[in-house]
DNA sequence: GAGCACTGC
């Protein structure tokens, strides 16, 4: 028994204790903040543990007494679950007990759950319910700083639930810049007497917490280059023959910008000298599969240096470990909408300070690292601060929507933290008036604008699904609209796969358009191929996708139930609802996406003023039609696409949306 | 002949 054997005995810790966090000795300032102050706002640095530690000295300091919760918001799904899941072993609990996780279609919580992590999307659905979060003593709102539409809007209704629960805390976290602009909007009360401000305590305060990053040199380029990705091409290989060890991160914007710098990339490694370190390259942008993006995590080989190619999706959703250089080409793709047209545009844009030094940091999480920056001190200097927040630049239809729901009749005049462009609300107003989700004093109506609001779905389709009983389709409706929701995913193309995609495509395909296609692709998926993977690779579809288009329709199922709309789904035989049905059924909710088609097979509004192109990825690309009715439209580069198109007939236009027209013309 | 990233009781 002399031997003694270490790893029987002990065991590794899973965390580093959060004693040596430093946000570990802001403790008590932290809580004396917050116990003081209706809203705090936290500049905490990235490692600097915010986000799991302020919730459980919450805890501690007695913020979950009498079954109260604390609530901590995030912009994506992934931060909401990993964060509980990390947050619950840290105190010793299973995920779903004191410490849990709510996100679409995963309710990870229960009586016992004290620290609950959700999307901040979930949390204003959560207002449809309990008007005032009654529930909540904490609410802390993670990545404020990211500005996207759910986080302003939420903002905005937590600042009135304020002056209704003065006894609620609102914790936000923010980047340095904008910490300012965030204790300014919660201090400035525009429409309430005096008396009713800082019931609750003070306004608000700022607290900085430091960080436990690494420091980061920063490079320029002398002079402007004209081609970023040939001078990032060349950068990697300046990196890789002057620098010391450690990998690489490229930012550039899109697929086609990837594809082409890793193939120039792994052309130029392979005049490498014989001998020396190799390059491994590695796309990475959310196009590809779950697979093909779990390589950027791997271990490269023995004296490999890993090259990894990225759109913005390495910058806050996906972070890699054993970065040390980053190069950054300073441009990013953004959406965009145009409230004159309806259309969205796809550009790629300047990026913002603040996103210059997101994607730096990058660089310095495991050792002190650096950034490359494509771009000269100059040019940075005329960056925007910021990115124009979400809220600015978007269809708002599916949050003006929500606004009525949450009994905000007024949306010109609700507190934004930015307001958005007077011509934005004007064109989400219009739209589901047109739908007749608003009646002629744009008030939310009964129960069809209620109904609308509740369904998960963007308006439009919304609008749709609510008819579809009545059109005797209900069950298709269903699946298309859980096929279109998935965002052009279903697809899967596998390198020099093209031509077998093309024909499991043609195997679906369907005379009257992308819908119905996208139908029979998914009754194939659950009844010839059980809701297996195994057919899925067979047929060149997204097995993840399909799986989700599962749960988008059950739970679009349930909401309408609840409605008392009901699917007739008996267990023998397919469906019975016919295309023409299907069609009509579309086009009731798709009118204002109607599109002729022209001689030459582009496509032309119905004002005739823009023209369209079905998108490479549709049926009706080189295919015949008259008139069409299509999802969605996006303007990218020179061309304006629109993409999941079905065939209707004139006269429907006029028989669902008589209004509509005249109204136009 | 081709689309950044997110997200919903």
């Amino acid at each position: 028994m002399a031997d003694f054997d270490l790893s029987a005995s002990f065991i590794p810790a899973l965390h580093k204790p959060s004693a040596l966090l430093p946000i570990a000795k802001h403790r008590e300032s932290l809580l004396y903040l917050i116990e003081t102050n209706q809203v705090t706002i936290i500049v905490g640095q990235t490692g600097s543990g915010k986000t799991t530690q302020i919730p459980q000295f919450l805890h501690q300091a007695g913020w979950c007494e009498d079954g109260k919760v604390v609530a901590v918001t995030q912009p994506r799904r992934v931060a909401a679950t990993t964060v509980a899941i990390r947050v619950a072993e840290e105190v010793g609990c299973e995920v779903g007990k004191e410490v849990g996780f709510s996100i679409r279609f995963e309710d990870v919580t229960s009586a016992a759950t004290r620290i609950k992590f959700l999307t901040d999307g979930l949390l204003i659905r959560e207002a449809l319910v309990d008007p005032l979060l009654s529930r909540y003593s904490v609410i802390m709102v993670d990545e404020a700083h990211e500005r996207s539409i759910s986080t302003d809007i939420l903002l905005g209704l937590l600042k009135k639930i304020l002056k209704r629960r003065p006894e609620l805390r609102v914790v936000i976290s923010s980047a340095t810049l904008q910490a300012e602009e965030f204790l300014n909007f919660f201090s400035t009360h525009s429409d309430e007497p005096k008396s009713a401000q800082n019931e609750g305590g003070n306004a608000g305060a700022i607290i900085s917490l430091e960080g436990r990053t690494y420091p980061i040199d920063i490079l320029y380029l002398e002079s402007p280059s004209e081609d970023y990705v040939e001078k990032a091409v060349s950068t990697v290989f300046e990196i890789h023959t002057k620098e010391a060890g450690g990998d690489i991160l490229l930012f550039l914007t899109g697929r086609e910008e990837i594809d082409n710098a890793v193939e120039a990339i792994s052309e130029r490694a392979a005049d490498l000298r014989p001998g020396a370190q190799s390059i491994l390259v590695l796309p990475l942008y959310a196009g590809l599969s779950t697979e093909q993006q779990m390589y950027v995590f791997d271990e490269p080989p023995e004296n490999t240096r890993k090259v990894i190619v990225s759109t913005n999706i390495a910058e806050a959703s996906v972070t890699i470990d054993g970065i040390v250089y980053v190069i950054d080409s300073g441009f990013v793709k953004l959406r965009a909408f145009d409230p004159k047209t309806g259309i969205e545009t796809l550009t790629a844009t300047p990026v913002s300070k603040a996103a210059a030094s997101q994607r730096a940091g990058r660089a310095g999480r495991t050792k002190p690292g650096k950034c490359f920056r494509l771009y000269t001190e100059q040019n940075f200097q005329a960056l925007p601060d910021a990115n124009i927040p979400e809220i600015q630049r978007t269809n708002l239809a599916p949050f003006v929507l929500q606004l009525k729901a949450l009994g905000i009749d007024n949306v010109v005049r609700f507190d934004y933290l930015t307001a958005p462009p007077a011509e934005l609300l004007i064109k989400a107003t219009e739209l589901l008036y047109s739908l007749g989700a608003l009646d002629e004093y744009a008030k939310l109506t009964r129960p069809l604008g209620m109904r609308m609001a509740e369904l998960a779905v963007e308006p439009m389709m919304a609008k749709t699904l609510l008819t579809a009983q009545s059109f005797g389709c209900l069950s298709e409706m269903l699946t298309i609209a859980a096929m279109t929701s998935l965002g052009g995913s279903v697809w899967i193309q596998r390198d020099g796969e093209k031509k077998q995609m093309e024909s499991a495509r043609r195997r679906f395909a369907a005379e009257e358009g992308d819908h119905l296609t996208l139908l029979n692709a998914y009754q194939a998926f659950v009844s010839k191929g059980k809701k297996e993977s195994r057919f899925c690779h067979e047929n060149h579809l997204n097995f993840k996708a399909m799986t989700r288009a599962v749960s988008i329709r059950g739970q679009l199922k349930r909401y309408l139930e609840r409605f008392g709309i009901a699917a007739d789904e008996s267990l023998k035989g397919p469906p019975t609802g016919t295309s023409e049905q299907i069609r009509r059924c579309l086009t009731t909710g798709y009118f204002a996406h109607a599109a002729k088609m022209q001689p030459d097979g582009s496509f032309r509004n119905v004002e005739g003023g823009t023209v369209l192109h079905a998108h490479p990825s549709s049926l009706m690309f080189n295919r015949k039609a008259d008139w069409v009715v299509f999802h969605e439209v996006m303007e990218t580069g020179s061309k304006t696409f629109i993409r999941d198109i079905t065939k209707i007939e004139k006269a429907w236009l006029l028989e669902y949306a008589s209004g509509f027209y005249q109204l136009k013309s």
